[in-house]
DNA sequence: GGGAATACCCCTTGGCAAAC
DNA sequence: GTTTGCCAAGGGGTATTCCC
């Protein structure tokens, strides 16, 4: 057991590294002027407290369990600092044309490692694009139902690293110590995970 | 100022070993 | 046999230093 070798204040202290490197994936997407730095860092030390009292080591690697502890409880804080009533809240995200391209901006990386070449450019012009139609609006619904399928059949490990390296934007030696292995491979895990996404996509497609 | 050389970092890939 | 993981080597991009 974790727990059994080091006391909770210096697993906190070793881990305040991932705690600050996961509040600033998360303070970099917000806008500016929202909420202090600091802040993010603080509620996710409470994430990595929780983290450690909860861990399960059977389950997986403790790194990999406080990461989704911490985001999670970081989170949860900016839903609460939200003064909208979420009923509204979802309204204005179903026209919000920025959380869409949040939303699919983790497929657009993903073909853009998938198929590397211009037409993805084009692919991803449309589904970025400012202005809205019925076809691109289609052709992005499409896509995105396609990818999402595909990547579903993928482990969870594997959805892991895309998710850590196109959605939180982090880097390989990030990810590696994440997940508690080398950047080698990770980078491993990411090229099979890559290549099975293309094949189930042929497939789908 | 700017071009060349060098150092450094990030990442990928091949080979190998251990575990399942 | 397959999967998982590490190590070492090397490619590519960027930053820094040096010299003209």
């Amino acid at each position: 057991m974790y727990r059994r070798t080091k006391t909770k204040k210096e697993i906190v202290l070793e881990n305040l590294p991932l705690v600050k490197k996961i509040a600033g994936s998360i303070y970099r997407r917000i806008p500016e002027g929202i909420i202090d730095f600091d802040e993010l860092v603080n509620t996710g030390v409470i994430g990595l407290i929780k983290a450690v009292e909860n861990y399960n080591e059977k389950k997986s690697s403790f790194s990999t369990y406080a990461y989704i502890k911490i985001r999670g409880e970081i989170l949860d804080y900016l839903r609460k600092l939200d003064p909208l009533p979420r009923n509204i809240r979802n309204k204005i995200k179903k026209s919000d044309w920025n959380e869409i391209k949040d939303e699919v901006s983790f497929f657009i990386s993903i073909e853009r490692e998938l198929f590397n070449g211009s037409d993805t450019l084009k692919i991803k012009d449309t589904l970025v694009s400012s202005v809205i139609n019925p076809e691109t609006d289609l052709i992005k619904k499409e896509l995105t139902a396609l990818l999402s399928r595909a990547i579903g059949e993928l482990s969870e490990r594997e959805q892991l690293v895309l998710q850590l390296l196109f959605v939180e934007e982090l880097d390989l030696k990030s990810v590696a110590e994440i997940l508690g292995v080398t950047v080698s491979r990770v980078s491993q895990i990411k090229a099979g995970a890559l290549k099975k996404l293309k094949d189930i996509f042929k497939t789908l497609v």
